[in-house]
Formats: C-alpha cells, structure tokens, sequence
DNA sequence: GCTTGCTGAATGAACCTTCACTCATTCTTC
DNA sequence: GAAGAATGAGTGAAGGTTCATTCAGCAAGC
C-alpha cells in the first residue's frame, strides 16, 4: 500500500542521501538517482561556464538527461542552483564540525580549518568556485537563501577563535567574527587567483602551511605590544 | 521578485554623483559626462542586481538617458562592464601607488593599504562589489581582460611584501604573493560578510585597526633585529 | 509463458517570454 | 538649416519552460 513513497520526482524536496554509487556502466540504467547526477553535472557546468551562461540543456545533456527531466526535480534553474548550494554546504558543515570536534586545542582547530578549506579547494575546485560566487550574487532569492548557511560556517570558524581567547591563547584584543571573516577570506582570495591562473601542484601543502603560520603568528597572544 | 531593500536610499549620494558640472543654463553641451554618467549608473544597478539580472534599460533610466545613447558609448552590454572595469582599476591603482610612495616603511605602507582598501570598500562599496564580483565570473572575455588588471593590484601589495622581507621587518618564510592574495582575501570577506549584513556604523575603523594589527603581527619577523 | 493494458517517468520539439540591440525620427546647437 | 546627438519603439534571436507523446516495467488474464 506504501506505493514506493518515493517514486515520484515532482520536484519536491526529496532528500535524497543517495551519495556515490551508480558505476555508470552503459547509458540507460537504473533511475535511482537522477537527481544526484543533475546536481553533479550542475556543479561542473556552472563553474566552468558561469551560472547566467549556461544553457539548462548543457546542464541536462552533462547529465545525460533529457531537458525536461530536470524539470522533474526542480521547479526552475534558479531553484537547481539554491539546491545544489544548501545540499552541498550542508554536508561541507557537518564534515567541518566532526573533523573539528575531535581536536584539541583552538589552534590545532585553527590550522585544520585552514587545511580543509583549502584541500576542498583543491579537490572540489568546481564546488568551491560555485559556493562562493553564488555567495556574490547580488540580491536575489539566492542571497537571502544563501546568506544563513554561509553565516553558519563563518560562526563555526568564530566560535574557535571565541575559544581560543577564553584560553588565552589567542589575542583577545580582535572580534572573533572578524577574525572569521578576513580568515574565511584569506582562504578564498588564494581560490580566486588559483581560479584565474593555473593550478601548481604542491601549491596548496605551501599555501596551507604558510597560511596557518601567518594567521596563527598574527593571532597568538603575545607580550609583545603592537605600536 | 521585489527590489533590493538592502540598501537605503541615501539622497547625499546622488549629490556626489555629478562630478562633473553640466551647465544646465545653456542645455546640453557638448555631453562629454555621458560616458561618465552611464559608468556610474552602471556601477549602481550592477552592484544592486548583478550584471546578469539587469536589463540595459534599466542602467539607460538610472543613468537619465535613452536606451540607445548607452550603444553610442558602448559597443555592447559586455564591453560597458569591461569598460567599467578598466577605468576604475586603472585609477585605484595609481591612487594607491602614489599614496604608498609617500610612506616610508613597509609596515606603514601595508596599514595603509588596509585602510585604504577598507575605505573603499566603505564608500565605493558598489564599486568595490561589481570589480570583485566581475573578477569571479568565469572563463570569458571578461575573465581574460580583468585578471590582468586585477593581478596588478596584487603585485602591488606582493611588492610591499617583498620589500618588508628584504629589509627584514618581514619574516620570510612566506610568498609574498601568497600574502598579497590572503590580505587581498581578507579585506574581500570582510567586505563580503558587510554586503551581507547591515553595516554599521564606526565597524570600518575597527576593523581595518585590528586587521592591520592581525596581520602585521602574522608577517613581522619574530627575531626582532633592527637592521 | 505469452498477450494485453496500465502507469508514470522520461523525453525533446515547440512555444512564448524576455531582452540586447537597431535605426528612422526628433531634438540641439551653431 | 545642417550636422551631429539623442531617442525609444520595434525586431529578431535566444533560451527557459511546457506538455503531448513514448516506452519500460509490471500485473492480471488467458
């Protein structure tokens, strides 16, 4: 009598956790998760084109999907590009704060931050340039849906600096939210020029490693009085 | 979808607009603003809606002039963005280089940077929005005429970097441009996370205050030996 | 096992709105 | 009144969205 509670694609808001599976052997196959693959091929898409020059058919045809089937699963390419942010920043946080909560101290908190954002960077360049150029995205729906999630991740970030100067360790001198911020920025701003040059290998172990002992040197409490 | 309520109509601002001073007395002169007058209405609805949701209609309205006057000036909607780009990079950058000539030590200079940055960011912030949002959209014209301009103004904070480590205020176990690119970053999030949310009033001083203090505490060497 | 009928996911060509751009006409200035 | 500047309604193309149609999968009837 359940008739397959979940058979029915009409773009609702079907939480698929379906994560990696489907060995895409032949063409046509089984049609678990197609909203998955359209979210996937969206991802690489929008980062190389940009989200205005891409065509929903060059989304569909990445996907290997017909143009309408996207409209199965999303009511509109607005709404695919406000899924693909919140179902991919939601997993990046729940990650982020597992990872955290087993380390110790704030700066060892500090420095892995530093060590994830850019191994996702690297890794999933594609994700990461889409995240923050939506993020910039001028006043839309998208901005004001996008805004909270990415607030989250800033106030995760604050919080350990937060701890930091509880401890003492850290200067209590500067505003954790600041802090956050022209952190989360710094990580972003190596994305962007990453983004427009060429990708080195070996730059982000450098980058990581030189980063953290620049930011965790500036943010150390110290005796030492700035004039 | 409603109009941005973000950002409340200040009437000041449009006083400073006209730069310019057209002597209505006679009616139109010989126009030499208009150019100037669709760059800066440009400016304002691009930062406002984003390059992609705005219609050249509406640029044309909030610049005071007819559609097609915009294609007298401007080949086409791409190049007035590029057009925009250029002109305001070019005189940041030489604003700041002949700001920075006149300070005398790296530190000095890099504060100043900071602030100047930051003050931008403050009273240009549409400005400053459309030039960073621009260098994000991807691999087009666009991309290739920006980036270069846009890594110009890296070089130059790299340069003062450079200069700090071989003085030996600065330590130097860093990249220069890496640094260039995290303070870039920086001032960038900061900006970002204001365009987020309300900006208060003062938060620019304390922020660009203990944002030098942060990083300048990360990039001075630890050995303090005056040479 | 084979046929028939039913279901609904998937398709993709056509539709229809939205704009970037054009150009015949009108206005300004000298 | 000529020359140029400015105008804005009109045009054509582009592309997001729709929907009539297809067809794989399944169940019942034979």
């Amino acid at each position: 009598m359940s008739e397959g509670s979940f058979s029915k694609p009409r773009a609702a808001k079907k939480q698929s956790v379906r994560a990696v599976d489907d060995a895409e052997a032949g063409g046509l196959k089984r049609t678990g998760d197609k909203r998955e693959r359209i979210l996937r091929a969206a991802v690489e898409v929008f980062a190389r084109q940009g989200f205005y020059k891409t065509r929903v058919s060059e989304v569909a045809k990445a996907a290997g999907v017909a143009d309408g089937t996207i409209y199965l699963y999303f009511d509109s390419k607005d709404q695919l590009l406000l899924s693909l942010f919140e179902d991919r920043i939601e997993k990046l946080l729940t990650f982020l704060a597992k990872e955290i909560a087993a380390l110790a101290s704030p700066e060892e908190k500090l420095r892995r931050i530093i060590e994830l954002q850019l191994g996702l960077l690297d890794g999933e360049r594609e994700l990461a340039e889409v995240v923050t150029i939506i993020v910039r995205q001028s006043n839309t729906l998208l901005r004001e849906h996008a805004a909270p999630k990415f607030l989250a991740y800033l106030d995760a970030i604050a919080s350990v600096v937060a701890e930091g100067q509880r401890e003492g360790t850290f200067r209590s001198d500067v505003s954790p939210h600041l802090v956050a911020r022209a952190v989360f920025g710094a990580l972003d701003g190596i994305a962007l020029t990453w983004a427009l040059g060429k990708p080195e290998v070996g730059a982000l172990k450098r980058s990581a490693s030189q980063l953290s002992a620049l930011i965790l040197g500036g943010i150390r409490s110290s005796e030492r009085t700035s004039p």
